[in-house]
DNA sequence: GGAGACTATGTCAAAATTGACATAGCATTG
DNA sequence: CAATGCTATGTCAATTTTGACATAGTCTCC
């Protein structure tokens, strides 16, 4: 058998609920609201002809619209099968990254007004993201896709976890943006005495 | 200038409060606990080079315990002020990428009773993680970190925000558990009436 | 006294990811 | 009727990241 990628498994996630196109599939993949993982078109094409080499996925093709064929791709059994035994495996340990964090643990070496405009500036990319995460809640809720068996309580589960984790997230970056103003106000009042540079 | 890539801002935040040899940086940069960053070893060293060409950052050798000597690493002037100028920029736009929501997200193709098993592993793990974050954040408040002034106070509030966002995570995977329960008892009493494959 | 772990540095090949390029019809806008 | 954008497929080089290998002294455990 042969071994599937973490972007493979993400394909064929994608494809759990019905055929899509090439095409259809980097649509979703280039923004992550709703699916939590992102891909580069040009990853995404030798990807699908892999997993077709594998025999977990097949395709259709009609004419396009460019020089070459539209394919629109689907889960074979095999492809089915192999998804089913993934999802129940426990997480493979990823690399965990952010910025915001990595940026607050030096906090000592910048400048308080700018990292308090930071902290602001994130607050609100985090405002808007769960404006458009409550708007596909209320869009899923109202086909009462809170029901485990409907086809999409996967989707509305995710937008759950993003809707009772990002409100902490934003409440923080307001904190923290207040804690800069007065980091400011302290260092000017008490010109750095636990400061290691004074040029 | 030099171009410096995320895992070289990395590294300079790393250094921001003091001098560290290339060993120290490998193991902090392995867990993600308070650094919120990774990286492999086999990056580390490459970079600290591309660092020290570019001039941000300089060493002092001694032997070392091995073939080679040992080398502690330290910020130059042009690498404070490098990385004061880049924390204050807002976070390039990074891909988000969550293993358990995407298994989320194709939850219908999947066995419940195995999901359940899989929900109930990952509440343990944040509760592990939970646990660890919350005996280091009463360790920097014993040292009055939790004070805008105080050198790790930075490392103190990446702990607010993982104190925060946490929790939430760990009653979503029980409440996720608890509808696969509920999923796999509808699912037997009334038998896949909108499931597609009926082998 | 030998096995294994820890300190400490680095290299190498392979895989994953990014960003830019290329083609071409069809629709929209000015 | 020209410029721009959308549909739709793919390639290519460069960068980033991973996992495995290599060296050698010291320290601890059995």
């Amino acid at each position: 058998m042969a071994t599937v990628s973490a972007l493979g498994y993400a394909l064929l996630c994608a494809l759990h609920r019905g055929p899509l196109t090439g095409y259809e599939l980097v649509q979703r993949m280039r923004k992550p609201i709703g699916y939590y993982w992102t891909a580069q078109q040009s990853q995404i094409y030798p990807e699908l002809a892999r997993l077709s080499a594998s025999g977990l996925i097949e395709h259709d093709a009609e004419a396009g619209p460019g020089p070459r064929q539209r394919k629109t791709h689907r889960l074979t059994a095999a492809g089915r099968e192999a998804l089913a035994a993934w999802l129940v495996e426990p997480p493979a340990p990823r690399a965990f990254r952010d910025e915001a964090l990595l940026k607050t643990y030096a906090l000592a070496a910048a400048d308080p007004d700018g990292m308090r405009e930071f902290y602001l500036a994130e607050a609100e990319t985090y405002q808007r993201r769960l404006d458009a995460f409550q708007e596909q809640h209320a869009d899923l809720l109202s086909r009462h896709a809170d029901d485990p068996l409907h086809p999409q309580f996967g989707a509305f589960a995710t937008l759950e976890l993003a809707l009772a984790g990002t409100p902490p997230r934003i409440r923080w970056c307001r904190w923290m943006a207040e804690r800069m103003t007065e980091l400011a106000r302290l260092r000017r009042d008490e010109p750095g005495p636990r400061s290691e540079e004074s040029s």
